[in-house]
DNA sequence: GTGATTTGTCATGAT
DNA sequence: TAATCATGACAAATC
């Protein structure tokens, strides 16, 4: 029981005396000893009584060290000031006798020889010394006459015994506003030195904290409001686009290709505003929803390998490819597989010279993947028929499809909506003879499908396929590679588009932090002067208060000799510059 | 002929 | 574990 009772006992100890200190604190509050605990008021009547013993004691130490260390200094008739004879015991008991004193004004008389105050001295021992100064009224009385200056050098002003100017009668009243400025003011250097704004110690939370105030300007240079793009919009993307391809993806030459303004406004009239939220549209979702229609709308057509259009492998129909060597893509970005197959090429007389943009007008005619599978499935699966009667069907179903297909092609080319660049259509050759070579393969090992089949099947579908088809070991690894560079291929069209997505957002960044920096500058210039404006401003008061501080003979105190000191109560003291002194004789 | 660009392919790791 | 995707690297084709 004793051992649970003594931390008992010991907690109470505790808290009785926390209770003590708060009270303590808050008795300028007007708190009473009552609002903590009844049960302690004979404790507090013995601790004032131990305190007030206390204090006598420390106050006569303080008196003898105080004498003591008077003994061991000068007057320097000519400055007037106390200085620590040169004995280094002396020193040594100077120096540790005026410790606290130091504390508070080493800065001053080290980093300064010279007798003048810095603006950042100034500042802050005005911060410190009054808080409640409004320079705006009649100039504050200074300490009295009454206020002896002070002779102690020993422990130079303590509180008790330094002139406390906010008790002083010929204080001025509230000067609350301007010193709150002048508080303010020093705010503004600590942000300014903290913030970092020349080096951009913290640049990211600069940025984030601040980019929504500047970001609306930029909505000044929209065009619109518009949420979907304009053909404006979609045009200049194409040669914005073209630019980008061909700087081999060098950020300084999109620097170059792209100004500022230019990039912004041509790539995201109505977006601007919504970077603060850190979701630019180059990036994630938004590149997707945005810049991805953009680029799949008239630049990087993405792959469309699902329209599938099984092809005819017949001997006759091989001599027909190499006569329309771009009539086997099926994979490529830029070759529809509608137009591509060897049987879409016997059967759509006239379709090879297509450009890329016919093709892609072709796809998003089509239906896509969903409508092409239900063409190809039925092909494959309504019967186990011998390859030749697969590929006769396909060849029916292919001939039926560009009667639904054609048109439409027709009616682009001839809107002449999208001209074939020479080099896509060359590059679009390219990749078809790359794609034929799979199909040269496929047909010299018999492989009953086609290229577009094997890519494009979902893997059940496709192993389904394979099941019912009995394949050699060659057959099965050339369709299993043929499908694995198929989906590579389209995997690393993607790629590339994302990254060329990705380059585009970065730059856009990159404009938007090089407005964000000249903002910053301008509003670092800006609060500079301000603040220069302020230290004038403060330099000048602070001389001014000196100026109506009178000695015992009316003579001023000299801000040289005397510095303005607030103590944590927000008393004000005059105190005596003497350590200067002490720190030069070191 | 050379450099730049585009595209396909492979290898590798992640999902 | 297999299939697929993502991506860097390389090579080939083309301009």
């Amino acid at each position: 029981m004793m051992e649970l009772e003594l931390p008992k006992m010991h907690q109470s100890q505790q808290d009785m005396d926390l209770i003590d200190i708060l009270w303590r604190q808050d008795i300028d509050l007007g708190a009473g000893r009552e609002v903590f605990d009844f049960s302690y008021r004979q404790k507090e009547v013995q601790l004032q009584r131990q305190k007030k013993l206390e204090e006598e004691k420390r106050q006569q130490i303080v008196r003898e060290q105080e004498k003591a260390l008077l003994a061991q200094l000068q007057l320097d008739e000519e400055t007037g000031e106390f200085v620590p004879r040169l004995t280094p015991t002396n020193n040594a008991l100077t120096q540790a006798n005026t410790a606290p004193v130091e504390i508070t004004q080493n800065v001053a008389f080290t980093e300064e020889d010279g007798d003048a105050m810095s603006f950042d001295e100034c500042m802050e021992l005005l911060a410190e010394t009054f808080p409640l100064v409004e320079p705006a009224e009649p100039a504050p009385p200074c300490l009295g006459p009454s206020i002896p200056p002070c002779t102690d050098n020993t422990h130079l002003m303590m509180p008790g015994e330094m002139p406390m100017l906010t008790q002083n009668p010929l204080m001025p009243g509230p000067m609350d506003q301007t010193w709150m400025d002048l508080q303010h003011c020093l705010n503004i250097q600590e942000i300014l030195d903290m913030s970092g704004y020349v080096n951009t110690a913290q640049p990211a939370n600069v940025q984030e904290s601040n980019y929504s105030q500047y970001l609306p300007k930029l909505s000044d240079v929209t065009t619109g409001t518009t949420d979907m793009c304009p053909p404006k919009f979609m045009n200049t993307y194409n040669e914005a686009f073209s630019n980008v391809n061909q700087m081999n993806l060098k950020t300084p030459d999109l620097n170059e290709s792209f100004g500022t303004d230019e990039f912004c406004d041509i790539f995201y009239p109505d977006l601007e505003p919504k970077v603060n939220n850190a979701s630019l549209p180059c990036e994630g979702g938004n590149t997707d929803g945005q810049l991805d229609e953009l680029s799949n709308a008239s630049l990087l057509k993405p792959m469309d390998l699902h329209s599938l259009s099984p092809g005819n492998f017949s001997t006759e129909k091989n001599e027909d490819m190499a006569e329309f060597p771009d009539s086997d893509s099926g994979l490529s970005l830029d070759a529809s597989p509608n137009m591509s197959s060897p049987g879409k090429s016997l059967h759509s007389d006239g379709c090879v010279g297509f450009s890329d943009s016919d093709m892609d007008e072709l796809e998003s005619g089509s239906g896509g993947t969903e409508s092409d599978y239900a063409d190809m499935l039925p092909l494959l699966f309504q019967s186990d028929s011998p390859q030749q009667s697969l590929l006769e069907n396909s060849g029916i179903n292919l001939a039926q499809e560009d009667n639904v297909k054609q048109p439409k092609t027709d009616q682009a080319e001839a809107s002449g909506y999208s001209k074939p660049p020479f080099t896509k259509d060359k590059q679009k050759k390219r990749s078809e003879a790359r794609l034929t070579r799979d199909e040269e393969r496929a047909r010299s090992l018999k492989v009953p499908f086609t290229v577009d089949l094997i890519i494009n099947l979902p893997v059940d579908d496709f192993n389904s396929m394979m099941a019912k088809h009995q394949l050699n070991e060659a057959q099965l690894a050339l369709v299993r590679d043929i499908r694995r560079r198929g989906k590579n291929k389209v995997a690393a069209q993607n790629c590339r588009k994302r990254k060329m997505e990705n380059i585009m957002g970065l730059e856009y960044q990159l404009d938007s932090l090089k407005e964000e920096k000249e903002r910053l500058l301008k509003e670092k210039s800006k609060n500079s002067s301000s603040l220069r404006e302020m230290k004038k401003q403060l330099n000048s008061l602070y001389l001014e208060v000196f100026s109506m501080l009178k000695d015992e003979q009316g003579k001023p105190y000299s801000p040289n000799d005397y510095s303005l000191q607030q103590t944590s109560d927000g008393s004000v003291f005059l105190v005596p510059r003497i350590k200067k002194t002490l720190v030069k004789s070191n």
